[in-house]
RNA sequence: GCCGACGUAGCUCAGGGGUAGAGCGUUUCCUUGGUAAGGAAGAGGUCACGGGUUCAAUUCCCGUCGUUGGCUCCA
């Protein structure tokens, strides 16, 4: 007998080789039904796996990610199979489950294959998972492992088995198909009713760019034709809401081949709009003591060779620009901190005097591959709403938490309230890839760690991930679909001031290295706009968005009192616009609800005569005829409820 | 930067070896209107660019540029 205890702390007892099959039967056959993994003791378990030992059990359910994990890992070997039996002499390599489905890659060898042949593939991929094929796990040896893999003259399966430990070895068998396997499969393939191809896209053998060059087949499997509908459902409101879209249609920004990819340019309504943004922090800002400053937009190669940038980045920045006398050499600046540096040290200061904070929407460029630019996302000119604070080594916890306390303040005037926070910190392992002593490293982790942990924050420690010159943390925040962006950043720097020689006169008449906090509660302007943009599908909240009202005057007669209107709602400081157009009123509603504009304003006689409006709010809800002032309230109220003062 | 797909009017897209089409937008005229498209007429294109094949290329082939899905990278 063996005893299984389950999550809620429960123990059970079992006959030795009962399966996590057979404890589920035993919760209940609901459950039975319905499990598809299984986790034993920390590792990934089969549910047909006979346990022979006391452990700790939890069953998952296609609700559960690592569920979905084993069903679309599972879905993968379908998609494997249907693809080896169309193709033969392909090569298989890798094939894992992944956020949101999974992929294969794959050596197509001579075979072409593109999106024209996923319905094929589709049609045989659903044909097998009917067959409600058993995932059979066995052991087996190195070495038959690897004539398996020879005889198909696979050289990709031979060189991940060569890296394996003899004994450790298992391949997976389901109907006709074979696949080095390590496990975690759904219980047969009659689990998978709808199985749809997303796309297909080139990917290094193990990432490196050096290797062969191999087709990636995503796709995606549920256990409901319905939730696959609902998933594609989702994938179309994304594009409705691609900022790329969504920033063409309302005029926000565009991209001119003449000017340079990756070189966002601002129509008005986006400059406008990018204004409010900068204004609503600058406020919060100074009331937090920050100052603003300006510097230029290049620096000597001196200055960032000062800051290590240029050693890190300089080969795949923008190339220096020389200057025709003397032989100088400047950079377009790809950071801001460099010269707040140089600001900070403008002149000598007293411990007395800190915290300083300087605060620059700073324009930077970075060289990134073609291939990365995205939209607003990835370009190569961005505005940082950047700041940097030097303290001293005291100041800096409570310094830290004012900068949280900003990031929440901003995220939460934006609607932007699911969130969590990522810690990044070194990677153990690669010394080398960090610059600083290890002293201060230490010392810097732990503030992030303490101020996260003060704030209430989410957060999760990553190590790896963090800047070569310091620790940091990242806001991640969760959009209206889902998606999950990386944006404001709070990072300690101990390293800077230590190449700037930055200092400050301790209360002991010594000189002492402040600490430096990069942060920026945006990230990048642009970069914002197009969450804002994708989250709120072009819906701004009613401070921040372009147009406020648009007045509908019912017809031309009606026109010099839509233009009256339009007078006292600027005296309002209401952005509003008339559309005198020569269209009728159904046609100019229309445009407006196109154009995401919150409050329709119809005027004709019935309001003219008694000096009124009828509202309309986008969407359709009707809010009657009202007086201007009512109007005016309504809207003052409205953005007093989301853009609080800080 | 690498691999695949794509590039036709301001936008969304159809077409296809014999010098171009729709809807929306725009312009003009008619209409003066009441909560998601009133009517009519007109303008607008070196079919991304450069080569090649052909009697003939926007269409087929090659290259370049750009966009896009990924990969790699990201101060």
């Amino acid at each position: 007998m063996i005893k299984i205890t389950l999550p809620d702390g429960s123990v059970k007892t079992f006959n030795e080789g009962s399966t996590p099959m057979d404890v589920a039967k035993d919760i209940s056959e609901g459950l039975a039904r319905n499990v598809i993994s299984a986790k034993f003791n920390d590792s990934i378990v089969e549910t047909v796996t006979p346990l022979h030992q006391d452990g700790s059990l939890t069953l998952y359910t296609w609700n559960d990610d690592l569920g979905k994990k084993a069903f679309w890992h599972s879905s993968s070997h379908i998609l494997a199979q249907a693809i080896e039996e169309l193709y033969p002499g392909i090569k298989l390599t890798i094939g894992p489950a992944i956020e949101n489905g999974f992929y294969y890659d794959i050596d197509f060898g001579e075979h072409s294959f593109s999106e024209k042949d996923f319905p094929t593939i589709e049609k045989r991929a659903i044909e097998i998972a009917r067959g409600k094929h058993p995932y059979k796990m066995r052991d087996v040896s190195k070495k038959s492992a690897l004539d398996f893999y020879k005889k198909q003259d696979n050289q990709y399966k031979v060189e991940l088995i060569s890296d394996l430990e003899d004994g450790t070895i298992t391949f997976c068998d389901h109907d006709s198909f074979t696949d080095l396997c390590r496990g975690g499969h759904i219980p047969n393939t009659g689990f998978i009713k709808a199985f749809k191809l997303l796309s297909v896209a080139g990917a290094y053998w193990r990432g490196d760019e050096n290797n062969t060059q191999l087709t990636r087949v995503y796709g995606i499997s549920f256990p409901k034709q319905k939730e696959l509908t609902e998933y594609l459902e989702l994938l179309e409101e994304a594009k409705k809401r691609d900022h790329r879209k969504l920033g063409r249609e309302l005029e926000l920004f565009t991209f001119s081949q003449k000017v340079g990819l990756g070189l966002p340019l601002w129509l008005p309504k986006g400059a406008a709009l990018r204004e409010r943004l900068e204004q609503f922090l600058k406020k919060a800002q100074k009331k937090a003591g920050y100052e603003m400053v300006i510097s230029p937009h290049i620096g000597q190669k001196e200055l960032y060779v000062t800051s290590g940038h240029y050693e890190k980045y300089g080969e795949d920045s923008f190339q220096p620009i020389h200057t025709p006398k003397q032989d100088e050499e400047f950079l377009l600046k790809p950071m801001n901190c460099p010269h707040h540096c140089e600001i900070y040290n403008a002149k000598p200061f007293s411990y007395r005097e800190l915290p300083k904070r300087y605060a620059e929407f700073g324009t930077v460029y970075r060289y990134e591959q073609s291939g990365e630019l995205h939209g607003l996302t990835r370009v190569r000119g961005f505005t940082q709403d950047d700041a940097h604070i030097f303290c001293t080594q005291d100041q800096l916890d409570q310094e830290f938490k004012n900068v949280i306390d900003l990031s929440l303040y901003v995220l939460g005037s934006l609607g932007l309230d699911q969130f969590t926070a990522q810690v990044s910190v070194r990677d153990p392992d690669k010394p080398e890839k960090y610059i600083g002593s290890v002293d201060n490293w230490e010392k810097a982790e732990q503030a992030i760690i303490n101020a996260s942990e003060e704030k209430g924050l989410k957060y999760e420690i990553v190590p790896g991930e963090a800047a070569f010159y310091g620790p940091k943390l990242d806001f991640m925040v969760k959009d209206a679909l889902g998606r999950n962006w990386q944006l404001g950043t709070i990072q300690v720097d101990y390293n800077l001031p230590e190449r700037f020689d930055l200092t400050y006169k301790g209360s002991d008449n010594e000189l002492h290295r402040p600490v430096m906090i990069h942060r920026a509660p945006f990230g990048s302007i642009e970069r914002f706009v197009a969450l804002l943009l994708e989250h709120t599908g072009g819906n701004f909240p009613l401070w921040l968005t372009p147009d406020q009202a648009i007045i509908l005057p019912v017809s031309e007669k009606h026109e010099i009192y839509a233009e009256k209107v339009l007078k006292s709602l600027e005296n309002h400081e209401i952005r509003a616009l008339v559309d005198s157009r020569n269209e009728t009123v159904g046609k100019k509603i229309r445009e407006a609800e196109m154009n995401k504009i919150p409050f329709m304003l119809i005027v004709g006689e019935n309001e003219e005569e008694k000096e009124t409006l009828s509202v309309r709010r986008h969407g359709g809800e009707d809010l009657g005829t009202v007086t201007l002032g009512d109007f005016a309230d309504l809207v003052e109220k409205e953005i007093n409820s989301t853009l609080k003062s800080f």
